[in-house]
DNA sequence: GGCAAAACGGAACGATGTTCCGTATCGTCG
DNA sequence: CGACGATACGGAACATCGTTCCGTTTTGCC
């Protein structure tokens, strides 16, 4: 598990590199907590005690330093979409879970899900979601389809990046519940629905 | 028809400030097209010969410009509920229809569903569209959830904001269709789901 | 201890939104 | 018709952000 990290980064000979890379994290963590992922960069550098230009070299784009954050949330929500299908009643109730567990993820990160559009100037950060996310989803979708409970055409990416937006503004409006469309959505993918 | 205009604006006495705000409303129309509601105020002002003071004085907010811009548009659409109620074969027909209707609007003008949120700083603009369709949108769901085509427990408010959602960013990205979208909640909506 | 490489910090720049006020224009009234 | 007060205008000035750049500091190693 946790692996190969793609590129493979050496990880700095350096220990105050290592260190403010660290700190950087921590800050940016507690900052999106509050703040969101828009939060300005000199605030992040600030709580971290260090100047803009360390973010901007440990992580040349914001979307590097989210996905940083996020990293793990999104490789556990990941490894949840077998086994749900493995424990669950049956293909269709695991979607279900699944995108919840997406949803709940998405909502409680401030800003997170606005942020995951193609264009929105983080390429980076949607292309790691989906490439994470995607696939599992289509592993979902498949047995559902498989299991004649879906309509079988539907793409996995188009769900995604359909939960995805639903999720937009979610936190900070009581009278919006996303989980709750989202839901509905998966819903509208049954047979003759 | 386009009545009261609520504030009832007496309409300036001064020609000139009657032509700047009508050249306003039209640059912004053209730039909006191409650069989308978040271009540059300033690119705005050139383009309709006048200074930057101007629009603000026209149009505190830019959520004031773009619903000027845009108002015939969604006063037509809310107008254009009841009469799918009337025609259509069933409510829930009526309400598809509705819905697709609403998601060409949006999905055609750059980003400004994504502009929609409650808390994107545009409140008068939030504000406007769902004065104007949370009732027509309440209309059709009731009369669906009459004739027992639909569950009756989700909110207008709700609805509407998830299929404003479903439209952000969904042009420029041929591999999501919010229409299809839109209309997989819309199906999600009835019974047994 | 000294040196080269690596990393740092924050000033500086560019793009934007927004405010403010001296100036220009308009409508009216004598 | 000419002046005068009200209205509206324009754009410089300011504030906020992201991003870049380079002189200075720190680190690891010989």
């Amino acid at each position: 598990m946790h692996d190969g990290d793609q590129g493979a980064e050496p990880v700095s000979r350096r220990k105050d590199a290592r260190r403010n890379k660290a700190n950087l994290l921590d800050a940016a963590a507690a900052v999106f907590v509050v703040q969101g992922v828009d939060a300005p960069v000199r605030e992040i550098a600030a709580r971290a005690g260090v100047g803009v230009g360390t973010i901007y070299r440990h992580f040349p784009t914001r979307a590097d330093l989210i996905v940083a954050v996020y990293r793990h949330q999104v490789d556990a929500c990941a490894e949840a979409g077998p086994r749900l299908l493995a424990e669950g009643p049956g293909p269709h109730t695991a979607l279900e879970r699944w995108i919840d567990l997406f949803v709940d993820f998405l909502v409680t990160k401030h800003g997170l899900a606005a942020v995951l559009q193609p264009d929105a100037g983080f390429d980076t950060l949607h292309a790691y979601f989906l490439d994470r996310l995607v696939p599992v989803c289509g592993q979902l979708l498949d047995a559902a389809a498989d299991a004649g409970e879906i309509r079988a055409d539907i793409e996995p990416y188009a769900l995604m990046r359909g939960v995805g937006n639903l999720c937009i503004g979610a936190d900070s409006d009581a009278r919006y519940d996303a989980r709750r469309l989202a839901a509905l959505l998966v819903a509208g993918l049954r047979h003759g629905a």
